[in-house]
DNA sequence: AAGTAAATAGTAATGAGAACTATTATTATA
DNA sequence: TATAATAATAGTTCTCATTACTATTTACTT
């Protein structure tokens, strides 16, 4: 009786269409969709594709470091094909997302980690405002008429 | 006929013992406790309260910068009674969430104005990592034991 | 080409949170 | 204090993002 060690059971991933052509959207568009807006654009190349497999991708995707989730800002995912870690700018207006390019900073995390002796392994960084448009599009209402009656 | 001008008509907002003990329950906690958290401690003070009210509640303190929304790191949002912009630490082994007090860096946020055209009220900021408790608990299995299988 | 295991489509289930409604509690007023 | 007005509650239903389930299909191995 031979003894055989088998020292790596790998689950094997097989290579979809479905998968891939996720993955080319979130790596052409900044936009950081939600998985319904990856479904709606998918079903353009792969119109009887399930909802169920955007999701089970992009946790896939996710788990293999090729895409990021963003679960910052209330109920719904957002991905990004951009996996170095970014901060971002949430319009709280219009929901839209953007990125912001100002560098990371990793001592940040040295120094929290020192100070309160947790293992940090990166930070989320998110600011929050109105964005160019939102600014625009705001219309400043005239005090008080809103709530103002003739009896 | 007179003409009267009720320059004010605002929703009055009565006082009530379930919001109370709720306002009380976040002001005597530090863990930033989910809205089912939350629901199970006042339990133990209005047995017959309903979660609804303990949501329709919370959403009103944080309506009212009584409290605030914790709303990054996945579904449950988590409530802070420190309303104050500060930083937190969520464990991503057990999900707790500790305040980090180093200080605010608002200066981040004229700079990332300036930079980008967004106006910027404030900005999130959460460490990520495993705290100190989950770091003791963690086991290195043996490489590969898991994998390993006699044949 | 045949065998296998993973992935898919379609559907059902889950879970946080919001909405709805008849009843109750709080505040204003006579 | 009694009465009236209305905000808030309890209990329930509904919504919506995401996951689980399952029979069938597809990708890879031999
Ligand atoms: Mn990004
Ligand atoms: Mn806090
Ligand atoms: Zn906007
Ligand atoms: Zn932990």
């Amino acid at each position: 009786m031979r003894t055989i060690i088998i020292v790596e059971e790998m689950n094997k991933i097989k290579k979809t269409k479905q998968r891939e052509a996720i993955l080319e959207i979130l790596k052409n568009t900044k936009s950081h969709p939600t998985a319904d807006e990856v479904y709606q654009k998918v079903r353009q190349k792969i119109p009887r594709i399930s909802k169920g497999t955007v999701y089970r991708n992009l946790k896939l995707l996710t788990e293999n470091k090729e895409v990021m989730k963003i679960d910052t800002g209330g109920t719904e995912g957002r991905y990004d094909a951009r996996v170095e870690n970014h901060y971002h700018f949430r319009c709280e207006s219009c929901g839209k997302v953007f990125d912001v390019d100002v560098p990371v900073d990793t001592e940040l995390d040295k120094k929290v980690s020192q100070k309160t002796g947790f293992n940090i392994t990166h930070h989320v960084l998110e600011f929050r405002g109105f964005c160019s448009d939102c600014q625009k599009k705001a219309i400043i209402s005239p005090s008080g008429d809103k709530n103002k009656e003739e009896v």
